[in-house]
DNA sequence: ATAAAAACCGACAGGCAATCGGTTTTTATT
DNA sequence: AATAAAAACCGATTGCCTGTCGGTTTTTAT
């Protein structure tokens, strides 16, 4: 999945806003942008076809809500752009750490060793 | 940076090979794909330009290998994808592994402690 | 019923990959 | 050195995607 400038921004928004209609991104977004309504309008359709968004309709207006979260989408983002590069059983998270660790700081290090960690527990406790 | 399908073969091929030119990429791809060789020119052209292969002109034609191994390339390309969605002064790899480590199972977790591991053990002696 | 608001449709521009024909440059051979 | 063969180089076209918006239709509220 390919997800251009404004979609991003988007995105963004609605991850802090909770719920919005196109024109408060428009104008929350617009201000700093130079842009019609219009193009809101698209790139929120163009993301909820990209099922990114949901939408439901309140009284006038179609209300957006992000329908993944940010790590979520990371996770997503990171599977379509590896996955042909990577062997089947292999992650790739795995695979970029082994060519990248020596760019982590050691305290980078330690935080990557808890989360491990932080995994392992909340697998034991189901 | 965007990689098409052409352009992941050809890197695919590259990995294996240790280096080739045009004609041989052409007739170990292009077989199985119908295209000119042109076509694969142009190609390596492009991930040479994207500073992805080198070249050397042996005799008459240009060899191109691989100028980042596969592990480098996907880290390159979570840190592309990803860095939109990162804070800044979060290393763009943690954050992704935070997103996905969910999907990690037992025997990778495993893997990437002992990558970690290993990795302090290399700056201790140094 | 009608005016305002929003959705919807269709078009165009710009960027990138894939594709390839044709021309120029390079190399090897006589 | 002349020339034929090979490869590089150039430019054009197509297709896909995002950003952009004008104009029309549909929906909603008064």
């Amino acid at each position: 999945m390919q997800l251009g400038e404004l979609e991003k921004q988007v995105l963004h928004y609605l991850w802090n806003i909770e719920q919005a209609d196109a024109k408060q991104v428009h104008s929350a977004l617009g201000k700093a942008r130079e842009g019609s309504l219009n193009t809101i309008q698209s790139t929120l359709d163009r993301l909820f076809k990209k099922n990114l968004l949901s939408r439901t309709k309140q009284s006038h207006a179609y209300f957006y809500r992000a329908k993944v979260d940010r790590e979520a989408l990371i996770a997503q983002l990171i599977t379509d752009v590896t996955s042909d590069f990577v062997e089947e059983g292999e992650h790739s998270l795995i695979a970029a750490f082994s060519s990248a660790s020596t760019k982590l700081n050691d305290s980078q290090l330690d935080r990557l060793e808890k989360m491990i960690e932080l995994q392992r527990q909340m697998r034991k406790e189901s």
